[in-house]
DNA sequence: TATTGTTATACTCTATAACTATA
DNA sequence: TATAGTTATAGAGTATAACAATA
């Protein structure tokens, strides 16, 4: 969202928009996003594919239609993403034989060693990026960030 | 990046992928952009053009090769956001009689109010965000944040 | 020749809508 | 007729590259 580089190194006045959380969260949650797109990409995936494999991972295959709904995207986006997770061998679709219209997806283990991979990487970031705050902070933030996602809309 | 929306509403396993810092930024940021931008969309500005805005009100009129470095995006788009704030009456362009290739960015009164207002409805979605924390959780998380701002490549 | 701003073009990501197959 | 998946198309947003004016 409002990616803007040049906030000032101290802190801006509670008053004005850099000062906001909302601000804050919206460049702050951009250029970790960034971050961890680079940190991925040479494993052949983006955020979302890694989205959509810890999406798997939690629970018993499930449907693309499923797997949309979890995401918050359209089906058809997870059809794409799931065509090249598959290309990666890291997901395998299966007919469901009760409903034949139905793939059920499922992590391959190269899929789980994937995921594993790309989590290591998301807590080295974590590293770096906390590298400032006492173990406390580190903590309250945490705590904090749990009841924002909720408080944010995330069901 | 990573905008999985349907994480557990309990605490996620530490270990997951979802229990990272960097994932939840990444979800909580893209949701709470998408909020934003949602808030001011009726003012005619998306949260691009509210940054430029903020840029702008920290100090003197900027040529655009300079409000597009410390953006962080390319001159082109300066380019487009100027444009549109120009069309809104919010920035005025004036040509730099020392070096008539320059455009010195300004903001007008009514880009004044236009950054104000947005500021005030960026508070309130703080507001909102925050209102499952305590006084004291808000400042710690304030803080955090400041300090990824620094540790996330913020200059 | 180098730089500022602009325009023209292209690319990435994602959504909408039409289509196929099963039910 | 309705639903799961797929394919085709389109749109938003942003970048790259060519261009004009000025230095």
């Amino acid at each position: 969202m409002n990616d803007v580089k040049g906030s000032p190194s101290q802190e801006p006045a509670p008053e004005a928009l850099t000062g906001t959380l909302t601000f804050r969260l919206g460049t702050v949650g951009t250029l970790v996003g960034a971050r961890f797109t680079a940190a991925v990409e040479d494993l052949g995936v983006r955020p979302k594919h890694v989205g959509l494999l810890s999406v798997l991972s939690s629970g018993a295959p499930a449907s693309q239609q499923d797997v949309a709904r979890t995401m918050g995207v359209v089906p058809s986006l997870v059809v794409t993403l799931a065509d090249q997770l598959e290309g990666l061998g890291a997901i395998e679709r299966v007919r469901d034989p009760d409903d034949r219209r139905r793939h059920r997806l499922g992590l391959t283990e190269e899929g789980r060693a994937l995921l594993a991979e790309c989590t290591a990487r998301a807590r080295a970031l974590d590293a770096e990026l906390t590298a400032g705050l006492s173990a406390t902070e580190r903590d309250a933030l945490a705590h904090a960030m749990g009841v924002l996602a909720r408080e944010a809309g995330l069901p």
